[in-house]
DNA sequence: CGGTTGTTTGAACTGATTCAATCTGTGTGG
DNA sequence: CCACACAGATTGAATCAGTTCAAACAACCG
């Protein structure tokens, strides 16, 4: 049941819980859940954190799903990555260039860098794992680029609902896309209209049906194929 | 002098002298740069790692570019990340989805993964070292992806020279373009075809001058305004 | 000299944008 | 329960940026 993932309210999920699914081992994830941290219930599409500020945090997200993004000259947006529940964004050292505003409401938790950083420099297997993750993101980063700079609309936003059912782990080719079609084109370098026609579209050919938010994906070979998505850069 | 950077023969370039200048204390630079490994001539445009090998190498760039490259289903290349001299790609464990090419004739140092990560993980500050410079390549790919999704192909075009020119540490406003239109077609998600009409269209306006290879930024705030270049994002 | 690689140009075409209007669903307060 | 506001989705028409295809030209190199 992908509705499982936008409980929000949730409260059980602990970051130990998310660092272990994600991979790590249960003695070093609790090193990093007894850090001292707080809890923020993120707001979508309300500012969070600005371009330009401080970037002196490490978040993991708990639920729900929060997006880094940067503008253009002319304010048009652009998002550059998401965080899935289990994912976090690291401290960088100064001020980040990129702003951060959650897709649907999240809820994140937050601690500092000073805390952050001893824990780690104390655990080489604690640097391999986020030096992994950072990793994965880099791939992650370069299928955008092949998809913004390579592929047409609907290979586009094809990619992206592959990309992201296999990163919300839906199981049954149901998923309630997280998405406004505002947010789909803010990723995939499109205009709102135009991610709307290609919706459309892709109902039209057969490859997904549509209630509302809801999506399901009728052929997921097909799908697959039109997006030329190969899940394996998500692997690692 | 911009030339200088395209002596690929100045084998006295060590390993050491790249990551000192890339920010590494001595006495760590001298830990890897002891390291087993052996320096490869690279040639522009030949294969060099396909797309799918495994990845359990390091490699610096002594001189010369190297590029990363995936390609969508229909064999459309679009290059993902570059590495200038003193910068490198790091060992990711399993394969790599993206595939290797000189952009020009490079010295590479190759050295095994196996002997990589003992040294770096008995040093934290090494793992910091590179942790710092992997943030450094999120950040400029955060940036390629404004880039392709959001600006206009001379937009585009010029962000790349600029970019360029502040990784080649060009001083006098005077750069040898080290791509081809095909390579910058890959880079901007263009065709070539496209980029030879854009550079064509800068040189017009007064923004660039063009000789051969050769280009000269003839009002670098004015391309910087044009192309939206705020390398504050290359300054980690 | 012939072969190869890269650059330049033209003409026709098309995918995506822009602008503007309308429609739908949801939540809020009277 | 209705009226209203608001955010998001949908549609149409005109326009344009960038692609495609094809051909010519230039530079380099053994």
């Amino acid at each position: 049941m992908a509705s499982r993932r936008f409980k929000s309210a949730t409260q059980g999920v602990s970051l130990r819980e998310t660092l272990i699914s994600a991979g790590l081992e249960p003695y070093l994830a609790d090193l990093l859940d007894e850090m001292s941290h707080r809890v923020l219930q993120v707001e979508p599409r309300r500012p969070f954190r600005e371009p330009g500020a401080a970037r002196d945090e490490v978040m993991f997200v708990r639920s729900g799903i929060l997006s880094k993004f940067k503008s253009d000259s002319s304010g048009r947006r652009q998002i550059v990555a998401l965080r899935f529940p289990g994912e976090g964004i690291l401290p960088s050292g100064g001020i980040a260039e990129y702003g951060i505003q959650a897709i649907v409401r999240s809820e994140v938790m937050v601690g500092r860098a000073e805390d952050f950083d001893p824990i780690v420099d104390a655990h080489p297997e604690l640097h391999r794992f986020f030096r992994r993750l950072i990793q994965r993101n880099e791939a992650i980063g370069y299928e955008w680029l092949v998809n913004c700079g390579r592929r047409d609309s609907t290979a586009r936003v094809a990619h992206l609902l592959c990309e992201t059912a296999v990163r919300m782990h839906v199981k049954d080719a149901h998923m309630l896309n997280p998405f406004t079609q505002q947010q789909i084109a803010d990723i995939t370098g499109q205009t709102s209209v135009n991610v709307n026609r290609v919706l459309a579209d892709m109902e039209r050919q057969g490859l997904i049906r549509r209630k509302g938010r809801e999506i399901e994906f009728s052929d997921w070979t097909e799908i697959r194929r039109v997006a030329s998505f190969q899940p394996d850069y998500l692997a690692i």
